[in-house]
RNA sequence: GAGGUUGUAGCUCAGUUGGUUAGAGCGUCGGAUUGUGGUUCCGAAGGCCGCGGGUUCGAGCCCCGUCUUCCUCCCCA
């Protein structure tokens, strides 16, 4: 017999974690809800041709993918063994976890494209599976909640997802934070005016370590990635827009105005900046920074991050706007933007900041101590009453020492106690303790009902 | 995927240059006038020293492998 372990990078919930993380995710539902999402589900498993070649070379490599069941080895060749692993994997395995919840999205919308209220605005709260290496913060598996719209063009969308990041942080007490915002065209017109077209995913690789290794590095690293010298020289005005965000927009606009993608980059951006202004957001936590690149891979308008100030801690929200994400399920020309919170970093950052409220494990209210059979039978009737009034109550399994139902009762956190004897049996006067101050009353059936009203 | 780090009771950790029977605190369980929890006192249980191999007369301690933990890089929620 071996002793039972897990598997690394997941974790088990107990009961005052999981009312935590559903104090969390009830939070993220309510407002996806008021901002007119609906909710589906996608299976855990999808087939490896959907999942692969949607996140790099990188992410192919991070998905979990499921050995075929049966014989996988069957009518495999001794030359195809020699191959090596990754064209194996492929002849073993043709299944494998998600990897997030935005790809299995575009495959549903793709599958379902006749059914659909177009835009279509969905919700979508499940877990998501990488073979990453576990640190402070990254788990192998973990929840995503997911808002997206597809369907429309409209920056009327991404306006909505800076006011729901907004919502959704302040409700659960987290009010220190920066929605980070950028713009795949802003990027694309700096790679134009430095005269590197079409170079901006590697010029992002470079200039996204800003804040890590600082000007310098980030230039030995761009002249490596085969800038030349005046590339270099010509990029310098993105290092005054980094650090300084006021006149930041007419800044960008005149760097950029003889880029075409680059302008209208600007002006989507700045259209979203109105929008929210309009809506009335108190106090936007709202930040242009150029330099954010967030995989690229899909991307191709909006680009968003969301990073909780006052802890270390990678981004604990992301998105962006991608045109054609179920182009490459035969579906061209529908775009999408959307947002997901990472519960698992929000739950970590919430816990160091310690934003919980208390007692949000109380699932008791009322706990009927259990002297005997006739008590046992007297209380079976007192606990339908309650739980028919709505208040969650139980009673003792087990005729115990008091001492020990009481003590079951303190460490469940049940605030009040209700105790049957023969007394109480007789009298119809029940005992109904609270477990706080410690006093107790002697009360009808009827007035506690009362009381708990 | 690359480099580093960690592992001893349920939990947090001691454990001497390798030397008899591996310790503490907290927690758990039992008891201290059989209808009252938190405090106190008494007592008990609980360890293949992560797992596998090696060196040695002898390994919790040294060596190798493996799994796990946390961290840096990469990438990300």
């Amino acid at each position: 017999m071996s002793k039972p372990s897990l598997a690394r990078g997941t974790r088990d919930f107990g009961p005052a974690q999981m009312a935590k993380r559903n104090y969390i995710f009830d939070t993220i539902r309510r407002i996806f809800q008021r901002y007119g999402f609906q909710p589906i589900e996608t299976p855990a498993i999808e087939n490896l041709s959907v999942l692969m070649g949607k996140y790099g070379d990188e992410g192919d490599q991070l998905l979990f993918k499921i050995l075929n069941s049966g014989n996988f080895a069957d009518g495999l060749t001794e030359a195809q063994w020699q191959e090596g692993y990754k064209k194996l994997t492929l002849k073993v395995s043709e299944k494998g976890l998600r990897y997030d919840l935005t790809v299995p999205f575009a495959r549903f919308v793709v599958m379902n494209r006749s059914d659909l209220v177009m835009p279509f605005k969905r919700y979508q709260i499940q877990p998501v599976w990488r073979a990453d290496r576990p640190q402070r913060g990254r788990y192998r598996e973990f929840y995503q909640c997911d808002a997206d719209v597809v369907g429309t063009d409209s920056l009327l969308c991404e306006a909505e997802i800076v006011l729901m990041i907004h919502e959704v942080l302040r409700g659960l007490g987290v009010m220190d934070f920066t929605v980070k915002i950028n713009n795949r065209k802003i990027l694309s017109g700096i790679a134009e005016i430095i005269g590197a077209p079409r170079q901006e995913g590697p010029m992002c690789v470079a200039i996204d370590k800003l804040d890590k290794i600082g000007k310098e590095k980030v230039e030995q690293e761009l002249l490596e990635r085969g800038f030349s010298a005046e590339a270099i020289e010509k990029l310098q005005p993105i290092y005054e827009l980094a650090n300084n965000q006021t006149h930041i927009f007419d800044n960008l606009r005149q760097w950029l105005a003889g880029s075409e993608i680059g302008s209208k980059g600007v002006a989507e951006l700045e259209d979203v900046w109105i929008k929210v202004k309009n809506f009335g957001l108190p106090s936007p936590q709202l930040q242009l920074d150029v330099t954010l690149a967030r995989g690229l891979s899909y991307y191709t308008g909006a680009i968003f991050e969301v990073k909780a100030n006052g802890v270390q801690m990678g981004s604990i929200s992301g998105g962006g706007r991608y045109d054609n994400l179920t182009g490459t399920f035969g579906m061209p020309g529908l775009s999408g933007v959307g947002i997901s919170f990472g519960v698992d970093r929000i739950y970590d950052v919430m816990e160091e900041l310690k934003l919980f409220p208390e007692n949000q494990s109380i699932t008791t209210q009322v706990m009927i101590t259990n002297f005997d059979a006739d008590a046992e039978a007297y209380g079976l009737g007192v606990l339908r009453q309650l739980r028919e009034a709505g208040i969650n109550a139980e009673l003792y399994p087990d005729a115990s020492k008091l001492k020990k139902q009481f003590d079951y009762a303190d460490r469940k956190r049940i605030p009040y106690v209700l105790i049957i004897g023969s007394e109480e049996i007789q009298t119809g006067v029940l005992s109904l303790k609270n477990m706080h101050s410690g006093e107790q009353q002697k009360l009808t059936l009827a007035q506690i009902l009362g009381n708990f009203v």
